[in-house]
DNA sequence: CTGAAAGCGCTAACAC
DNA sequence: GTGTTAGCGCTTTCAG
């Protein structure tokens, strides 16, 4: 059996209420009585019981992370990051995958919420009402996905498209594909937006080819049309996506960089090992995660902001920066059609 | 605030323990209080506290999972897999993530003892004195290693190894290299003696050479070894080491099946899409997964049995048996010296 | 600065 | 069948 405060109390000579203030304000006790006090709590390993704690404190100590696919390499890393932060604080993280399952979501989180003290919800699919309604249940940090009035940590899209059309058109492509994921992913929709208006900027053309799944088998399904467009570079969702591109192009004997150059996004490990390597737009997605738990601890300590919804403004959100990582899937525009 | 117990007792006109009895032990309450404690439960959206709960059955209702790495997918398939079944028996589950480092797992594993009824250790790294210390802690279950007396998930490396060299052989192969893992790593060692033996069963060489971290730079790093062997085929300790050795094969314009086979272990999913797209042996990553929580929770309905280790025979491990899935990177065996 | 007492939300004996 | 009582391990008033 583990030790007890009360063990503790009764080897150090002193009252439980000591060694719990010994423990947790330290100021507030003698300093001899604090000694004998943690000499007892060395000799019997004592350490306390954090769900007897919380049941005082209303803290566990515990945050959620609910991301939708664990298996995906994006999500992975972004989970890493929020482990090992949290820890760094002294803080356990239970983790749900909703195998993408929007249904699933939201009870799901539901039932995560009454066991911690908020949670991170990576990419939810819920709608902004669904996402508002958890709000009210526990504190909320999204991570890539922006919703009206909750905090979360967002990566820059629109910039990291910018790069993208940028390279390519040094690279003198005029004709930009692009491959867009779920419709209602809010990626999606933020990297259609900086496409248009980094294509308006330099002058060139954009062709999008639809919404396809953000998976290998997506960008195998979107090969075929974005050869049609006449587009000599193609930019996709993702870098699954853009790894399904390649490997369907090199069936058709399309050459890449050769006649088509690919551009992906996330650069997961996989990238570098796609031949030809892709280029691709790195997302910080340790460092996603990371930011996401200061936020949510921050949060917590002030409680009442976060009630409000008057978080101070810095720590409302943090737009991560995307970095261009440019390999051999992008070369020199030839003569193709368009071109 | 959230519903007490009392709130849902004074709502329903009865007491307390009437309303835990009504949701724990159904039977023991009269039909009609019964309905009124779930009408009550209903209206107030009760959900009972774990903590309390805990408190006081000693079951705090969560399980913790150690990895070594959850960026890397065979990882991230087994997380998820415990995940997925925990969530079916109500069960949280807390996640750590080691990064790897040996030093940390043992420390890791205490703090998260204290907070969950067992743990399942996924590739652990430390010695069996180490885990044999961890399991006086808490209730273990460990995947992908043995370690004496203690209950746990593992794979039949010997007859995924076995199934590796007879396609192998089946193709004309008679020289087949091995790149091993790193030299403590349980699988490593058994997938050695798999390979040994199926050698020798079939009268066919193995050249071992040597051991090589399990990403795809030791695979790398291992390519011009195999090369310098002479053997016609290679069976790489994983996949992203078997797509390492493909893309420095590929480099030194070594053909793959062409001039050499290669073949992983896994079945991740980078290895599809790998080109040519990789043999391997696929091992149920995610059926590790539920089978670890499974083996857990029947640990801790009969604690009596696990604190003896006189678990079941049924019930102590289970094999999980490997298919080999044939695909591109595999081949006849062509005239090449030692062939 | 320290101790006694109360109680967080729940379950488990024990009565009725 | 159901209510009463006690207490899990801890923190927190409130006295002193």
């Amino acid at each position: 059996m583990a030790a007890t405060i009360r063990d503790v109390a009764r080897l150090a000579g002193v009252s439980a209420s000591t060694v719990s203030r010994a423990l947790s304000l330290p100021e507030m006790v003698n300093a001899a009585t604090r000694a004998r006090v943690a000499a007892a709590v060395e000799q019997l390993g004592y350490e306390p019981n954090r769900a007897a704690r919380g049941l005082i404190t209303g803290r566990t100590g515990t945050i959620g992370l609910v991301v939708p696919d664990l298996a995906n390499p994006f999500f992975a890393g972004v989970a890493k990051g929020v482990q090992a932060r949290a820890r760094r604080h002294d803080v356990a993280v239970f983790v749900a995958d909703t195998d993408e399952d929007p249904a699933a979501e939201s009870g799901l989180v539901r039932a995560l919420a009454k066991q911690v003290d908020g949670v991170v919800l990576c990419s939810p699919r819920g709608t902004d009402d669904e996402l508002a309604a958890i709000a009210q249940d526990t504190t909320v940090v999204l991570v890539n996905r922006a919703a009206a009035g909750l905090p979360g940590i967002n990566y820059d899209n629109e910039d990291g498209m910018r790069q993208a059309v940028a390279h390519l058109v040094a690279l003198g492509h005029r004709r930009i594909a692009w491959v867009g994921g779920p419709a209602s992913s809010w990626s999606t929709q933020h990297r259609g937006v900086g496409l248009r208006n980094a294509v308006q900027a330099l002058h060139v053309e954009l062709a999008p080819v639809g919404n396809f799944a953000p998976t290998y088998e997506g960008g195998m399904a979107a090969a075929d049309q974005v050869v049609a467009t006449g587009a000599t570079a193609v930019i996709a969702y993702n870098d699954l996506v853009a790894i399904g591109l390649l490997a369907r192009l090199h069936s058709r004997g399309i050459s890449v960089p050769g006649d088509l150059s690919v551009v992906g996004v996330d650069d997961i490990a996989m990238s570098r090992m796609a031949r030809p390597a892709l280029t691709t737009v790195r997302m910080p997605k340790q460092e996603a995660g990371r930011l996401a738990v200061e936020l949510l601890l921050s949060l917590l300590d002030d409680p009442d902001a976060a009630a409000a919804g008057t978080v101070p403004a810095a720590a409302t959100y943090e737009d991560l920066h995307g970095e261009l990582i440019v390999r051999d899937s992008t070369g020199p525009a030839l003569g193709r059609p368009g071109a």
